[in-house]
DNA sequence: ACCTGAACACCGTTCAAGT
DNA sequence: ACCTGAACACCGTTCAAGT
């Protein structure tokens, strides 16, 4: 890795995310964030190694800013509700970063604060390490799963309306529940899931 | 959208997942793929619009291999833990399929019929409409979110070694939990979490 | 009319030429 | 030594030239 001189991390993240909520996904390039940060191309590399680099450290910024602080006073259930909608709350303020998220979740320190927090909660409820760890791995699983579920088909969006007209003698129960599904907003989807796998918890 | 002539969409897409499961992600190319069905670049575009259409038929062609038949049988969870079992069987014979699966999976057909036939267990266990669709979801997050979570960051790989060096006095949770994590496999791991979601579902 | 090669407008990245 | 523009090897896709 090449070492930074005058530009921070966070600083060469911030530029990336701008590009990226500004232009999408589409147009998050090297170019683009060197233009962003007034320079050229190839001085981007001083501070990244490739775009997998910039990618990664665009995610850590966002998840850096989730509060990992765990609300002592609220159920155990409660608590990893929270720091799961904490996630959602952030991620959906940059929702073109959400198909970069899984990829790079995992090299994020932000995300391993996080990771830190869900299990100490789990930990304190009781939960053995086996069970600790397919219980997180789970919530993993449907935290960001969600996310994407809702970023790419969302309830409220075209792809339920053409489930909805699709021929019920083909699809019974697609068709009759996309018409019910269109009534139901994101948070109430997001909370209703994470309620179903907390309750499997028995927390 | 252009009209076939020679070549049906399966065969199209049975030529993408060769170059797919051969060559990665990065490896599939549209000149790939004219390659591999032994004709100019620019012919595919007789069959496919454009790349993204490509990919669906890509995505829909290995969620097609899915068998939908409820195992009439069995219990309700048991039921649903097997339509769901059966997608991770098919996606892990092809792993690098995985990024696009979300991306594309709301237009495929046969994700269509697994969807129903998912539903359809839902709706004889006696939930309604609201309850139904908010459940659905959270099979759908937690289903691919698991392929994606197994796919990237498996327990088995160098990130939960990473995990488990970490300075404990840092993130006293996941150093520990990750040393834990290394001997758990992805059966367990898949199926442990869909059971919490089952158990929480109460079906 | 159908098919497809050349060409265009990109991209990430290498490398050597600048200071 | 540090920085960066030109160039390379791609990519998806347009378009006009072939048959």
């Amino acid at each position: 890795m090449p070492r930074p001189r005058s530009l921070t991390n966070p600083q060469i993240a911030a530029a990336a995310l701008r590009v990226l909520d500004r232009d999408g996904l589409d147009g998050l390039t090297m170019r683009a964030v060197a233009t962003e940060l007034g320079m050229g191309t190839m001085s981007v590399y001083r501070y990244v190694a490739d775009r997998a680099q910039l990618e990664a450290l665009v995610v850590d910024h966002v998840l850096a800013g989730v509060d990992t602080t765990v609300p002592a006073a609220e159920p155990r259930g409660r608590q990893v509700a929270v720091l799961a909608e904490r996630v959602r709350t952030v991620v959906g303020a940059h929702t073109a970063v959400v198909p970069l998220i899984l990829a790079h979740r995992h090299t994020s320190p932000a995300s391993m604060r996080w990771g830190d927090a869900v299990l100490g909660v789990l930990a304190d409820a009781g939960l053995g390490p086996a069970r600790r760890v397919v219980a997180f791995r789970a919530l993993l699983a449907y935290v960001f799963g969600a996310l994407q579920v809702e970023h790419f088909s969302p309830l409220a969006g075209p792809g339920t309306a053409a489930l909805a007209e699709l021929d019920p003698a083909d699809h019974p129960h697609l068709a009759s529940t996309a018409r019910e599904a269109q009534g139901i907003g994101p948070d109430e989807e997001f909370r209703g899931g994470l309620e179903i796998l907390l309750r499997g918890l028995e927390l």
